[in-house]
DNA sequence: TTCCAGGCCCATG
DNA sequence: CATGGGCATGGA
């Protein structure tokens, strides 16, 4: 039986062309990965990955996982035949300029639906913290980068077992009754996740609207990094504000569902991608206004 | 201190 | 069918 830890062998190369690595992992899909010289460590279902861009664009990545890290990145999309899919527009051309290679990962089922249950009006920084907490506390230990140990993210069983004050001390707040529900349903078998891939994009959001805490913005976000559903639209507060600011400026009293409406067929088979590159290029344009006499 | 965050849900018009 | 308010937490 083999025990991979971080000594598993020297770094090998693998090519990623139209990939920016730290870009797509700064963009709110996933958040545990850490960063520690020109290095990012996380962790990839039940593997402790360490990931290195070079200057050439080319990955390090641990002999034997190159597979497993082109596939979690998503190194095999079309980024050429998605960007000729993007509306020609100010706004679209301008998050594409700025956003080029970033990637939708392929998250887990469950754990991606677990971490969307917990973002629920909460800042990425926060959905960072929260997730560690609940990966230390609860998750399976997976190997160690220096003096930091990684974890799995829980199991359904695991977070079935556990009770709402637990999961609360975790920072979670009013969104621990939720996650608790949901695995409680998968842990019971009264839901199952797998068997949703059979199904279209309206009965996929159907089926995951009916879990707890689960409404249309976290069930198209499991349907886009989890279902690999590249057109699913997730609408948030920041995307929600790109298109009244951008799209809607003319119709103030527009509904949600009236924007989903539009972003659905607007910005066509690849919206979920069309809109990823909107969300992450807004959130770095007010970072970069909030932050701008810091150096860099 | 106040504001805001990758929302959801339920009670009212 | 649309709208309003409550819900926990913590960083800016």
């Amino acid at each position: 039986m083999e025990t991979p830890n971080e000594q598993d062998g020297a770094p090998v190369t693998v090519a990623a062309p139209e990939f920016a690595l730290a870009m797509t992992i700064d963009s709110g899909q996933v958040f545990h990965w850490r960063r520690s010289d020109g290095e990012f460590a996380g962790v990839v279902g039940e593997t402790l990955i360490r990931v290195e861009q070079r200057e050439d664009g080319t990955l390090l990545v641990p002999r034997g996982r190159e597979e497993m890290v082109a596939h979690y990145f998503a190194l095999d999309h079309p980024l050429p035949e998605i960007y000729a899919s993007f509306p020609s527009d100010p706004a679209m051309n301008e998050a594409l300029t700025h956003c080029r290679g970033l990637r939708v990962i392929r998250q887990p089922l469950w754990e991606c639906l677990a971490t969307f249950i917990t973002s629920a009006l909460k800042q990425v920084a926060h959905i960072a913290q929260i997730s560690h907490r609940l990966r230390g506390r609860f998750g399976r230990p997976v190997g160690r980068v220096g003096e930091v140990e990684y974890h799995a993210y829980p199991t359904v069983e695991r977070m079935a077992a556990l009770d709402e004050v637990t999961l609360r001390a975790c920072g979670l707040g009013f969104r621990a009754k939720s996650l608790l529900a949901t695995a409680r349903l998968l842990a019971e078998g009264k839901r199952d996740l797998e068997s949703i891939r059979a199904l279209d994009d309206p009965a996929a959001l159907a089926e995951l609207c009916r879990f707890p805490g689960v409404g249309a913005k976290v069930a198209n976000c499991v349907l886009l990094f989890g279902y690999e559903r590249l057109r699913a639209f997730p609408i948030d507060v920041w995307i929600e504000r790109v298109l009244r600011e951008m799209y809607f400026q003319r119709k103030p009293k527009a509904t949600t569902a009236k924007l989903q409406r539009f972003s659905e067929k607007y910005f066509g088979v690849y919206g979920g991608y069309a809109q990823q590159y909107l969300f992450h290029h807004a959130r770095k344009i007010k970072a970069r206004k909030a932050g701008g006499a810091d150096k860099g």
